[in-house]
DNA sequence: ATGCATCGCGCG
DNA sequence: AAAGCGCGCGATGCAT
């Protein structure tokens, strides 16, 4: 099979542009134009083939037997597939790999080329001094130059991946899996309902704003709606900035104050609903994109960011977030399988509370997950010293699950309060400082293995500081230089980690994250979850196409024959633990339909 | 015009 | 000693 590696220079102008558009945008308008191709096969040398020549050199080559190398392999694959119409038989993509080996850094291919060649100056990206922004046809001087940095970043491309091919083979498939998802589309739109859904919900928030008679610029920004309330006679409500420390209105949805303000003043109605019309409209501009990305024969690419997290989880990426679509909501409805296939949607139950409780070695608390207890209603029933269960005590179980999802990883009790009060996953429970601080006890003292295990971890971190420690295993884990190494081949990064006087900190997107026990702990959670939904993935692509994941969820296209069956093995196969955790016990649940709903 | 920090809000 | 965490997008407000 020959390697290829590619990269396609594209007209662009100042409207016309990635900042601007969504690749699905991009590559669907009328003004797309490939200006030439930079085109390596296996190590020979690196040609350029102009704006004529592109499309016979693409067509020749036999894609079938092709593993492709790109930097950002979304843009140049998409191309490939969409449209020249060829699809390689895998996809390789250096920014991907970057972010794998080295997360929360910038995986731009200039800064990949410092990082996998750091004393060699001659691998360096050029700077681009010619300026074709706007120039539909090139001049023989411009094309040249285009041609020579074309070259130029397909032979960096190609050297950084000779150098980080060691990166496991679990994660090359991965990535792989996510190109294919976007550029082999497996997912499509119900056009019309999505579009009778968009104009609905455009014209209802129109409405609500119109009819409130204040200006959306005055009705979106806090500090003038902020102003405008004052006019009115009302006080707006305040609250410390998490971020600045200073004081900022507390307008946002979910702010308690400014909801009682709502509850206090019904007369002024219509201004709350146009605040709310403003500032939801997530469902409207998310349609919209939908739309727009659908454009080939209603195929919906699903643009995941690999290694988005330095946990390993994936991220969303070209304006489209398929991560944080509204549970329950229309949006979903209108993702539907192709033609008579079918939507499975599973998703792993409690993955993050019993990867905690398995490796805090928390016997009582894996007992109930492998005895199917509701862990919940168990927890509950420790606090109110009285039997607990779903049905006749809503109330107190969602005080026990608040609990069980916050308290592992160090949430003390102000806070535990107010996330009980806010209500965000079941109905608001109010509790005294007192009394959230009693349940924040009687968690750590239920559980004692977690807060150990904060204070383990923590001490596991601090010994990646010392290269005496390196090798030193604490479970699936073993202490290497800043980084905590995983048991699929990968790394928990803490780049550049050192005390500073706040603490134990370390650098991330150029910011500097200070960390601590339950932070990593979460980490460890979070990263060690990750593998074992992946490791599915990889199993179930083998047999049908994954869509989508999202976090703890696999989305699966495939046929509608015996659909029960396939559904048992998609939940099967997601139960089968890690040969690291053998004794750890899993759960899945799911469903399937025509659309993406649960 | 464009970049950056911050906030709000959607998901896990 | 104590500290829930992980994302991306869109809008605002301010700096360049």
């Amino acid at each position: 099979m020959d390697l290829i590696t590619l990269d396609f220079e594209t007209y662009y102008d100042v409207q016309f542009s990635l900042t601007k558009l969504t690749t699905m945008e991009y590559v669907s308008d009328e003004r797309f134009k490939v200006w030439g191709v930079g085109i390596k096969v296996n190590d020979g040398d690196t040609e350029w083939f102009g704006e004529d020549e592109t499309q016979d050199a693409i067509l020749a080559i036999d894609w079938p037997n092709v593993r492709l190398v790109c930097h950002n392999t979304l843009f140049d694959g998409y191309i490939l597939t969409q449209h020249y119409g060829v699809n390689p038989k895998y996809y390789i993509d250096t920014a991907a790999i970057s972010r794998g080996l080295n997360p929360g850094q910038s995986s731009r291919l200039k800064d990949c080329a410092i990082r996998a060649f750091p004393n060699d100056e001659s691998m360096r990206k050029g700077e681009e001094l010619a300026n074709a922004k706007g120039v539909w046809d090139l001049d023989p001087e411009l094309e040249e130059q285009i041609a020579s940095y074309c070259i130029q970043d397909v032979d960096l491309t190609y050297a950084i991946y000779q150098q980080w091919k060691s990166m496991p083979k679990s994660e090359m498939d991965l990535i792989d899996m996510t190109c294919r998802m976007f550029c082999e589309p497996k997912l499509k739109i119900d056009r019309e309902r999505l579009t009778t859904y968009h104009e609905q919900e455009f014209n209802n928030a129109e409405r609500i704003i119109l009819g409130s008679g204040i200006d959306r610029k005055i009705l979106s920004s806090n500090q003038q709606f902020a102003e405008y309330l004052y006019e009115i006679g009302l006080v707006p409500p305040t609250k410390k900035s998490p971020t600045t420390g200073k004081d900022i209105p507390a307008l946002g949805k979910n702010d308690k104050a400014f909801k009682q303000m709502q509850d206090m003043y019904p007369q002024f109605k219509h201004i709350w609903d146009a605040r709310t019309a403003v500032k939801s409209r997530l469902t409207q501009t998310r349609a919209k994109r939908f739309l727009s990305a659908a454009w080939n024969d209603d195929w919906l690419p699903v643009p995941l960011r690999y290694y988005a997290a330095h946990t390993g989880r994936f991220g969303g990426t070209d304006k489209l977030n398929m991560q944080n679509l509204p549970r329950g909501g229309e949006l979903r409805k209108c993702i539907v399988a192709p033609g008579d296939d079918l939507l499975f949607v599973a998703d792993l139950s409690n993955i993050e509370a019993r990867m905690l409780a398995w490796l805090a070695g928390e016997t009582q608390l894996l007992e109930q997950f492998r005895a199917g207890d509701d862990i919940y209603s168990a927890f509950a029933s420790t606090v109110y010293e009285r039997p607990i269960n779903k049905n006749d005590d809503p109330v107190e179980r969602f005080v026990g699950k608040t609990a069980i999802l916050g308290l592992g990883y160090g949430m003390g009790a102000q806070k535990f309060k107010d996330t009980l009060a806010a209500g965000a996953m079941g109905p608001p429970v109010h509790f005294t400082l007192s009394q959230a601080q009693n349940v924040v006890n009687t968690y750590r003292s239920t559980y004692r293995g977690i807060p150990n295990l904060w204070r383990k971890l923590e001490d596991l971190l601090k010994q990646t500081l010392h290269k005496d420690n390196y090798g030193n295993v604490y479970g699936p884990l073993t202490v290497a230089a800043n980084r905590l190494c995983l048991p699929n081949g990968m790394a928990l990064n803490y780049h550049n980690l050192r005390y500073s006087s706040a603490g134990l900190v370390y650098d991330s997107r150029n910011k500097t994250e200070y960390t601590y026990g339950g932070r990593i702990t979460e980490n460890v959670i979070q990263a060690l979850a990750r593998i074992i939904i992946t490791d599915s993935m990889l199993r179930l692509d083998k047999e049908h196409d994954v869509a989508l994941t999202v976090h703890d969820e696999i989305i699966i296209t495939s046929t509608n024959i015996n659909p029960n069956a396939t559904m048992d093995k998609i939940i099967t196969d997601m139960c089968i633990p890690p040969s690291w955790a053998s004794d750890i016990p899993l759960d899945a649940e799911g469903g399937y339909a025509r659309e993406y709903s649960k």
